[in-house]
DNA sequence: CGGGGGGTTGATCTCCTTCAATCAACGTGG
DNA sequence: CCACGTTGATTGAAGGAGATCAACCCCCCG
């Protein structure tokens, strides 16, 4: 799937301090890297308490699917490290990304019986699940929990509709322009930088995946990037390591205001 | 603007019982025709009470627009009666619309400040308005708001979601018939008939702003409407007056599985 | 009567898709 | 260790869906 030797193994998310065989080391919420971002946030100490008794780890590999889309889910839970993706697929096939879920991201929805999306592993991932009936008692039970989830979620729909205009008004280049500059930013996010010198960092989807996610071709996607390349917007090394000497450019290509976030 | 002589002026959210003249009469929330779908539909009478203490009603025209992009919100608030949009602009003017605001639909977003996106009234439109600051103070106190927001946002997302798949993989036949379902199905609930006889109903939007909300020219709005009417999927009278004499037919057209909901 | 908003239809153009060939990197089994 | 298949990616050529530009219609209204 993801040739890994490409790619920063830390780059998507502060690493689990532990090697692969021993996920036991990571069951302390006090050490957890998410802890400040994922829906357990604004918890208190006995409340962590509460989802400690409730949470398990899990693994997967990239190129996995953790949920197929109309399986029961007897679990919700956050995004520890690694990259997952949120699609959608039409009888014949088409499919569109709906998410791209990073470190601290929820995944599954409380009141749900049945996932509505795919959930893949773009990257080897760790989740932090708990089991959805006592999360969901616990939810009504820790307002705490719930306003966390409310504030995550709109965060979410924002996201969904900026991306619903680079869908339905952008050309292929600002499309792709927008996708850089979005992981662009939330890797600098990721990693407490700034965004005013060149930012570096390793695509972490596939050209098939970016196609996927922007309403696109592969071929497009790959053209585009060549493209942008050409014109000195990005540095390329291999298919995946990504120089951006100048970030306002990028967000001009991309068709948005160069002065920062979008809901400044 | 929209032609209210086109229009069946009851057809989108029930009226409130007053005319236009005496808002003053809509004080109660025993009478609110959206009790049972809005952000207070789970609160307790104490609660509600605490509500009405802070609310107050407005009324925008057709074509008036609410909000703009940007602007400093002092309120969020329910759509009562009438349609809104939400809408994104580019800077060379590009739109995308982002959301339809239906009867119970909220708008705006407690803990932020500025508005994301302009606001349209495309009908004439009354809003229950709530002072955002008492409003987020007693989101706190109340689990129920906050519990019923979550839900509605999450509904939301799902919808944006939908509609995502439509922009980035769907042609423009397939987004026409994605866009007049989803108006049949909404007018279908609205009006708690039946979804197997035939469907009536009037488009709320012009074919300019249908094109805003598939990411299509006004022209190929158009020209798809045409063609579904000479295939005869649907049947028009005027320019707003739809029939869909069979609601799977279009279903099919719009690339859905036709056995009903996509989160079945 | 003229004017404007909303809508339809036609002709042309273009950006993106489709189909296809090619390449590089990698893994595997003989 | 090399031939082979696979996966991800690039590039080219041809075609088409939808955009663009433009003319025109209808209806209401001042």
């Amino acid at each position: 799937m993801l040739g890994e030797r490409d790619l920063d193994p830390d780059q998507y998310g502060t690493m689990p301090m532990v090697n692969k065989r021993s996920l036991a080391v990571l069951q302390e919420c006090e050490d957890c890297p998410i802890k400040h971002r994922a829906v357990c946030a604004r918890c208190e100490d006995d409340e962590l308490q509460q989802l400690e008794e409730i949470k398990y780890y899990r693994k997967f590999e990239a190129g996995q699917t953790i949920i197929w889309s109309g399986d029961r889910m007897d679990f919700v839970g956050s995004v520890v490290s690694g990259i997952a993706t949120l699609t959608q697929t039409m009888e014949d096939g088409r499919t569109q990304m709906v998410g791209l879920l990073l470190p601290s991201d929820f995944v599954g929805r409380p009141g749900r019986g049945a996932a509505a999306y795919d959930v893949v592993a773009t990257t080897d991932l760790v989740m932090c699940c708990f089991r959805k009936a006592p999360f969901e008692d616990l939810m009504v039970k820790t307002p705490h929990i719930a306003q966390r989830l409310l504030e995550m979620t709109l965060d979410e729909l924002d996201a969904a509709r900026e991306w619903m205009l680079v869908l339905g008004r952008k050309t292929a280049r600002e499309k792709i322009a927008s996708l850089l500059s979005i992981i662009a930013r939330r890797n600098a996010t990721l990693h407490l930088s700034t965004t005013d010198g060149p930012l570096v960092f390793d695509l972490p989807l596939t050209r098939e995946a970016m196609a996927d996610y922007l309403g696109l071709t592969l071929e497009t996607v790959s053209r585009q990037i060549s493209a942008l390349k050409r014109d000195g917007v990005i540095v390329l090394e291999g298919k995946r390591h990504v120089t951006i000497p100048d970030m306002s450019r990028l967000m001009d290509e991309a068709g948005d205001d160069a002065d920062g976030g979008v809901f400044a």
